[in-house]
DNA sequence: CTGGGAGTTAAAGTGCACTCGAGGTCAAGT
DNA sequence: ACTTGACCTCGAGTGCACTTTAACTCCCAG
């Protein structure tokens, strides 16, 4: 399989794939002349990078996952990161909250708007708060 | 009030109150021999953004929510806002669903438990999928 | 007069997950 | 022979929200 099927199969760019190499999170492929060839092999090692993707882990932590924790030591990366998720969904509760507040609210100005919901949500300026989250669609 | 003074009861460093101010997220600040002087207002705009920041928005959306929509357009941006919100949210839950699976799996080998979760929960590969959330804590 | 602590600027650096571009190679088809 | 298209490497670029650094200036106390 070459580099332009494997993308097409899996839905990742060839330079995904090759940053993917790189990175270490998939095995170095055997090359015919230069290029890459992949087997069914490739498939299944970029769906379980797939996979830890789509749970949240980064790049640097699927490294680990694949390379250093082959047989059961995942477990608890697998449970810090679900409290991770699980304070980021937290995070985004708030947001929506606020978002719904200001909405709802009738004023036209928004530092009025603000400051009539700071008042009644009691969230004051906290020092040293510097928790963020991104929103990446 | 000096910056450091206005960083302190704000919490942003005064680095970052420097960066607000060229970004023109906060109304540039007087200067006496070359110092900024800041007074209450500075604190009520700084809140503001803290408030938008808070809800979701970047740092270019709030530029236009403070400096080019007073009146009462902003309603629009917030819905949008919303909408972005708990679409993140609903990927936060997702990851959950997934990580959570994971945990409850027996198996020892990250690569056969996945196949598992990929067989039980319809996870196919999708082309185009490129939605991702990161996660800053 | 000297030292220290606060402030100033502009420019560069950070982390993440890729993407893009330049310049080159390779095999098959016309 | 030549073109086409897919592939290669390497380095730089992207977006966000800042932070860090270097090289200054300014005011006050001792």
């Amino acid at each position: 399989m070459t580099i332009g099927e494997l993308s097409r199969m899996t839905g990742l760019s060839a330079s995904a794939i090759r940053y993917y190499e790189a990175q270490r999170l998939i095995p170095i492929a055997a090359r015919r002349s230069g290029r890459r060839v992949f087997d069914g092999r490739a498939l299944e090692q970029i769906a379980v990078v797939r996979l830890a993707r789509d749970a949240g882990f980064t790049l640097a932590e699927i490294r680990q996952l694949v390379n250093e924790f082959g047989k059961n030591r995942w477990r608890p990366l697998a449970e810090r990161k679900l409290a991770e998720v699980r304070g980021a969904a937290l995070r985004l509760r708030k947001m929506a909250r606020i978002l719904e507040s200001l909405i709802e609210c009738r004023c036209a100005d928004l530092e009025f708007c603000g400051r009539a919901i700071r008042h009644s949500c009691r969230e004051g300026i906290r020092k040293g708060d510097k928790k963020r989250e991104t929103l990446r669609p």
